[in-house]
DNA sequence: TTCGGAAAATAAACAACATTCAATTAGGAT
DNA sequence: ATCCTAATTGAATGTTGTTTATTTTCCGAA
C-alpha cells in the first residue's frame, strides 16, 4: 500500500513542499508575510497553483497547525514518565511553555483561533461530543495534562472532590501554563526577568494548592 | 482651558465617532469585519477623511485597546477593597475574566499583539524601564493584581522568599487569569462545562500554594 | 456680504492580497 | 504519434490599506 504512482509521488512532495515553506515563512517573517503568492515564490509556482493541492490558505494554515498541535505534544511526551509525578507535572507544563519560546509566531497562530471543526448544523449534544473528542485527541496537548492528573489521582496525591474531578483540574492546569506561554510570547516578550523562576513558582504554588485539597 | 472652537469641538466629535464605530464593528462583526471602508460608511465618510484623524487603520486599533485596557482595570477596580485579601484576589481575577467573555473579539485584540512602544532604537535598559512603567501604568490591569498581592504580603498573608517578589507572584497570578480568559474565548469557545467552578477552584488552588509557601 | 486662504473631505488610483477561470503545457497510456 | 487528463499559468475580479490631486466647506478679514 505504500507503492505510489509517480504521478502520486510527485503530488505528495509538492503537497509537502507548500507546508515546508509556509512553516519557514511564518519562522523566518512572521505570519503577517504568509502569503499565498509568498509561499508560491518560494517553491517556484504560481499563486494559482496552490489551489490544486489546497483549498484556501486558510486550508494550509489548519494543516501546519494541526502540525503544530501534534509537535507540541510530543514535546510534553519527551518527559520522562518515570520522574516523580510531581516533577513529571512540572516539567510537562515547561515543555508547553518552551515550545510556545521556541515558536512564539507559530503558538500564536495556533491558539488565537478557534478549534476547527465541521461547519456542518450538528446538535449541541453532537458537538459537545466532537470538541470533547478533539480535546482528548491522540495528538492533542490537553490530553498529557489530562493524563498527568490521572496519574496523580490514582497515585492518590491529588484529591477528587464534587465539582473538581480529572476534567476541571486538567482544564486548570493547561491554563495555567498556557497563560504563561501566551503572556511571555505576547505582552511581556520584550520583557526582561527570570521567566524560569516565575514558571517554576508558580507551578509549584498550583500544584500545592491541589494536592491540599479544600482551604 | 475646557473652551475649545467651533472646529476643534467638531474634530473631537469625528474623531470619537471614528472610535465608536470601529468598537460597534468589533462587537457586531467582528475584528475580521473591521476595516477602513466600513468606519468610514458607519459614520457617513470615505476611507480617505479617516487619515486626517488617524495616522494609519493600526493607530486606530492601538487608541481603542488602550482604551479597553481602562475598561479592563475599571472592571477589576470595581471589586471592594472591604473584601478579605482572599476574596479581594478572587474576585479581581474573576473580573478579568469576565471582560474577557463579555468581549471576547476586543479581548483578542488587545492580548494578542506586543505592547505598542516608541519604536526608536532605545537601549536596554531604557527599554525594560519603559516596559516595567507600562506595565504599572495608572491604567493597567496588572497594576490592579500587582497592589492586591502586594496587600496580601502587607498583611503577612503572603510570605516573600527569595525570587518571589510581589513582581513575580503578581506575573504568575497574571498568567493564571489570562490563560483562563484565553482559553475560554479561543479554544473553548464552544465548549460546555461549569466554567464558574473551574476558574474558582484554580484560583483557589494557587492562592492556597501560594500562602502554604515552599513546599 | 464677499473674498481668499486654510481645513476638511472626497474620488481616483496604487500596490498587495486571496481567489477564480480560461487557456496552455506536460505526462502517461494506448 | 495521439489523445486524455492532470498540472500549471497569466490574467482578471474584488477587497484591502494607503496616497495624491482635487474639490468642497468653513471661517475670519475686507
Amino acid at each position: 500500500m505504500a507503492i505510489l504512482k509517480p504521478s502520486e509521488r510527485r503530488y505528495q512532495r509538492t503537497h509537502e513542499a507548500i507546508l515546508e515553506a509556509a512553516r519557514q515563512i511564518i519562522h523566518e517573517e512572521g505570519v503577517s508575510a504568509l502569503s499565498m503568492r509568498a509561499i508560491a515564490q518560494r517553491i517556484d509556482y504560481s499563486a494559482a497553483g496552490l489551489y490544486e493541492y489546497f483549498a484556501s490558505k486558510e486550508e494550509i494554515i489548519e494543516t501546519i497547525c494541526r502540525q503544530g498541535h501534534r509537535r507540541l505534544k510530543d514535546g510534553m511526551v519527551r518527559v520522562s514518565t518515570n520522574l516523580p509525578i510531581r516533577e513529571y507535572l512540572r516539567e510537562t507544563g515547561l515543555a508547553y511553555i518552551e515550545f510556545a519560546v521556541q515558536n512564539p509566531d507559530f503558538f500564536l497562530l495556533m491558539f488565537t483561533k478557534a478549534p476547527p471543526l465541521p461547519p456542518g448544523e450538528l446538535n449541541p449534544k453532537e458537538l459537545q461530543q466532537r470538541l470533547e473528542s478533539e480535546l482528548l485527541d491522540e495528538n492533542s496537548a490537553f490530553l498529557v495534562l489530562f493524563k498527568g492528573i490521572q496519574r496523580g489521582i490514582d497515585e492518590g496525591v491529588l484529591p477528587v472532590r464534587p465539582g473538581l474531578d480529572v476534567m476541571e483540574m486538567a482544564l486548570g492546569a493547561w491554563s495555567l501554563v498556557h497563560g504563561l506561554a501566551m503572556l511571555r510570547v505576547t505582552f511581556l516578550q520584550s520583557f526582561q526577568t527570570d521567566f524560569a523562576m516565575i514558571e517554576r513558582e508558580t507551578l509549584r504554588a498550583f500544584y500545592a494548592g491541589l494536592t491540599a485539597g479544600a482551604g
